[in-house]
DNA sequence: AAGTCGGGGGC
DNA sequence: GCCCCAGACTT
């Protein structure tokens, strides 16, 4: 099958089974497409439509993204995920309102020097929001090209990426490119799927080499497994006539920039360099959270304040009302991450009868 | 080349 | 439980 005849079988089951009613498929422009792409990041696309709908509700056009508080752009992440994709989100869009006159470079290349871009997002915009020739492979495209040719390795492996990426090359084409583009995302993510691929119905089965081997199951190669480790944390839930005491983390590493409970091996020394008293201190159950790379054992300890001396709060760091975090949107407003979210849940489940009953909330 | 960065969906 | 997802960045 020739590259042309590769695109013609695409591009027509494009027509007419490709999807087109994604949110980031409407009103097309490159500062929507980029936003998506970002987003859909290692994140499938059930998961991201709500948060591009608010995100763009709130940062309409590139230069209000530009100019919002980074704690905003973090808040409208929050549940999502790989926070740095946020941080380089908000960086990218000031560094184009002020080096690029506000507008997005029409250059691979040039996408690829900005924060957060990397060669297969510079490839996704460029094709399907400036018309550009420029390959994708992301993880539908590298699946299907994979199997097509039935190539072996893992594509975490350099020498298996630079062969899918060449394939990539070789079958983009000059015309309908943003078509191309979303067709090879398409089958990856309805038909070349990961388990179970419904070969039947692929256009290009008449000469996809894994489907004639019988195996498409075993392509892409697996990752090489490690074993995670086990690292642990003491959260302290420092709570005060219905407030909690919330930090915001460093910039960068877990949850960068994301608010959080103080992390301390001691609540008592924790306690005592600040002179706060405590009432009760009572050890909660520990709860699991896995991450891509170790498990994480979290070890909470409810702390209930007496007099805090003017209820001081420390820079990058407030008291929240606790009430206030068990509230759908808690996560979006705060800028928590997803396990506190479920923390804060746990805890007034669990203080509901201890706290008082507000009239006004 | 390997490690760092989350959270959720599917099985 | 495990594996993976419209990957990029740092070491």
């Amino acid at each position: 099958m020739t590259p042309k005849q590769f695109q013609n079988a695409a591009l027509k089951w494009f027509d007419k089974q490709g999807r087109k009613d994604l949110p980031w498929q409407q009103d097309i422009n490159p500062y929507r497409v980029w936003v998506s792409e970002i987003m859909l990041q290692q994140t499938q696309v059930t998961t991201v439509i709500p948060y591009f709908e608010r995100f763009m509700q709130s940062f309409p056009t590139l230069q209000s993204l530009a100019r919002a508080p980074q704690d905003k752009v973090l808040a409208h992440w929050s549940g999502l995920g790989y926070y740095a994709r946020a941080r380089n989100l908000h960086k990218c869009a000031q560094t184009i309102a002020e080096e690029h006159g506000g507008e997005f470079p029409r250059d691979v290349e040039a996408l690829i020097g900005l924060s957060g871009i990397g060669r297969s997002t510079a490839g996704a915009i460029a094709s399907i929001s400036m018309g550009l020739r420029a390959p994708i492979l992301d993880g539908n495209v590298k699946r299907v090209l994979a199997r097509f040719h039935a190539v072996e390795g893992w594509p975490g492996q350099t020498a298996v990426a630079n062969q899918l990426w060449e394939l990539a090359e070789t079958y983009t084409p000059d015309k309908r490119v943003n078509d191309y583009t979303q067709v090879m995302m398409d089958l990856g993510a309805t038909l070349c799927t990961r388990s179970k691929p419904r070969c039947e119905e692929c256009p290009l089965k008449k000469s996809c080499v894994a489907h004639a081997q019988g195996n498409p199951q075993d392509y892409p190669g697996k990752k090489p497994r490690k074993e995670k480790p086990l690292r642990s944390t003491t959260l302290l839930l420092l709570e005060h006539s219905g407030d909690i005491y919330l930090q915001q983390r460093p910039p960068s590493g877990i949850w960068g920039g994301l608010w959080c409970p103080p992390e301390s091996d001691s609540a008592i020394d924790w306690l005592k360099a600040r002179r706060w008293r405590a009432d009760e201190i009572q050890t909660l159950p520990t709860l699991r959270h896995t991450f891509t790379h170790f498990h994480l054992d979290i070890s909470p300890v409810w702390i209930q304040l007496g007099k805090v001396p003017a209820r001081v709060a420390e820079s990058g760091a407030g008291w929240y009302k606790l009430r206030r975090l068990n509230r759908p949107r808690a996560a979006q407003e705060l800028g928590l991450p997803a396990p506190i979210v479920k923390l804060a849940k746990q805890l007034v489940a669990l203080q509901a009868p201890l706290l008082a009953p507000t009239t006004a909330d």
